[in-house]
DNA sequence: GACATGCATCGATGATCTTCGATATATTGA
DNA sequence: TCAATATATCGAAGATCATCGATGCATGTC
């Protein structure tokens, strides 16, 4: 588990100049990370929430089984949209600062073409 | 179902209240479409352009057939990012000013969270 | 009209993704 | 220690997707 190598190109805005192909790539996974109704509805869910959102309270709304909601929950965890943490046997999920700064960085366009 | 004649559900903000199952798979179709490192990196050409782009010119910078280059930016007009205008046999794009505004709005989340 | 060129469409292939039942792991309570 | 519960992981099935060669459809040129 290297920590302190890894560069790991991060998610450039839409609008960068001359944007490598590791920051496409990277640009691209954080909007994969959204792409799917099931991670946008835990993700609205969470950022309309007063508090940090039980993994058990998204079955019934999504209407998912558990190992589905699960799969999804890790796949914004490892996109760095949601924070997990863990309180007894129960998972807590909230919204992870960075991501929604870089979210919003990264879909300006703004200044382009308006 | 449906309340009475449906606004087609556009996409929308991650943060809005009480998110419909048909506003969430709106919202995850915008991010699809970025979802994909081509993709990323044709509205990023085009967005860093002076003028609009030929898809001619994509071929190469993408490294990618002529088939699925045109492939990925059906899928953009489609998403309604990219604008497609006829000259001739040639195919110009341009950035769609309204997918600007659509996208920062959506990708929004500020005064959720910070 | 015949030919060349730019782009879209078709068809196929291999990869990736979503979904869920079954099962494993971890934590709590008795 | 044993049973119950919450979540993660595994494995499989079906769907979707990215890719490209071959081909069709326009438009422009001679």
């Amino acid at each position: 588990m290297s920590t302190t190598l890894e560069p790991v190109a991060c998610c450039a805005p839409l609008s960068t100049a001359a944007m490598s192909d590791a920051e496409a790539s990277a640009t691209a996974e954080l909007f994969r990370a959204l792409g799917d109704p099931a991670r946008v509805r835990i993700v609205n869910l969470v950022a309309t929430s007063d508090e940090s959102v039980c993994a058990c309270e998204l079955y019934e709304p999504l209407g998912l089984a558990q190992p589905t909601v699960s799969h999804h929950l890790k796949k914004l965890v490892d996109a760095g949209l949601l924070e997990r943490e863990q309180r007894g046997k129960w998972a807590y999920f909230t919204l992870k600062r960075d991501a929604v700064e870089k979210l919003a960085a990264v879909a300006d366009l703004k200044g382009v073409c308006c």
